[in-house]
DNA sequence: ATTAAATAGTAACAAAAGTTACACATAGAA
DNA sequence: TTCTATGTGTAACTTTTGTTACTATTTAAT
């Protein structure tokens, strides 16, 4: 446990405070798909992802979901930051991408830690700075993307997220990270495939330029 | 212009951080349209805004912009925060939405007064959230509303910001915020007029419900 | 082996948004 | 006043995206 956390987080922070976050955290493992947060639900425990991936998605009244963007090794989320000033609602809803390995620590020593530890002041700003240019990633696919090229760019991503061209997904569930319906999705798979960009089956995909 | 500071920021401020802002900051007036900052600039003050309003703005490549969201009096803007995490190239472009007042301060203050005074540090981390809710928020009105709603919501934002219900501005500049064309702009304008919900003139309209 | 559920392909159509083109009105400048 | 630039209205059309409906295939369950 103690060798996990210094090797994704070792090079930032200290010792000591590695020390108390492997004595006030767990480590949990998930397995792909499992829902690690809701939407609207209390944020108790913040979380340093040690492996795997996490998929951060954002929720309309009506149900419809947007893929924020992914949390990879080393990440953690800034969401959770919320909490250092009061508030304690999960923004987002938050999904295992693969089989995952967290570490989890009680929101209370968000601020404890940074008055006490310039290096996790730095990770927590970093880690903000980070979410944000994520969201600000997202505006710009939605605001002058459209839907042909985000879809390439969400399979492209995919790739990195999953170490592996071969993406194994349904046409409806790219259309619910999307936003979009089955069939939109399927028509536009299908160009990208005669465009030769990508090779489609059942149940997975493979990008073949990246 | 320590009447000013107080009356915006005294009730989370001390008064030695008043003191400290008012001793390395300076005050600016900016005119209604005037270019605050450009995207890919470099930042070096972080500014606090004591009067007016200030419209954030995101930028494509090709230069087409989009609308993020206003600040108002008492907040500041979170985009310098990447100062902090020694970025400093801005990510936004900024224009006053009308004449405001600003009172800058130099970036290295930042993490200075974090480790001295404890409102500055919420100060920051409640600002950094503001923006961070408020880019949630213009994703939700990407994602998952039209672009007549969203037009209706852009103009019943403006009455706010502007505490006016008659808004000054030309259907071509309602379409940049919004990274349409002005054609559509008119068409959907037309469209909640007749649904009784704005009056159309010249170089204006008015909010009739909001 | 049969059935049911999930997945994918595609056509046909509808709605939303973007584009082009042009007429007309208004405000200022000359 | 006349001219010009700017702003607005609108029609006609295109493109993009969404919807409905139906087919075929594959997988899993009984």
């Amino acid at each position: 446990m103690r060798k996990e956390l210094t090797e994704s987080y070792g090079y930032i922070f200290e010792d000591e405070l590695i020390n108390e976050i492997e004595k006030v955290g767990h480590k949990i493992n998930v397995a792909e798909g499992d829902v690690l947060i809701e939407y609207g639900q209390d944020v108790t425990h913040m979380p340093l992802l040690l492996d795997g991936a996490i998929k951060i998605l954002r929720q309309d009244k009506e149900g419809d979901e947007l893929l924020l963007y992914f949390l990879e090794i080393g990440d953690s989320c800034s969401m959770t930051m919320n909490c250092c000033i009061g508030k304690s609602k999960s923004e987002i809803k938050a999904i295992a991408e693969k089989n995952s390995v967290l570490f989890l620590i009680p929101v209370e020593y968000m601020s404890i830690w940074m008055k006490k530890y310039k290096s996790w002041t730095s990770f927590v700003f970093e880690s903000y700075n980070n979410r944000f240019n994520e969201l600000l990633e997202a505006i710009d696919n939605l605001a002058f993307v459209n839907l042909h090229d985000r879809l390439y760019k969400y399979l492209k991503n995919k790739v990195v997220v999953n170490k592996s061209a071969l993406i194994e997904i349904t046409h409806q569930d790219i259309a619910y990270d999307l936003n979009t319906s089955r069939v939109v999705i399927s028509r536009l798979l299908k160009a990208l495939e005669k465009e030769g960009k990508i090779e489609l089956s059942r149940n997975k995909l493979e990008v073949l330029e990246f």
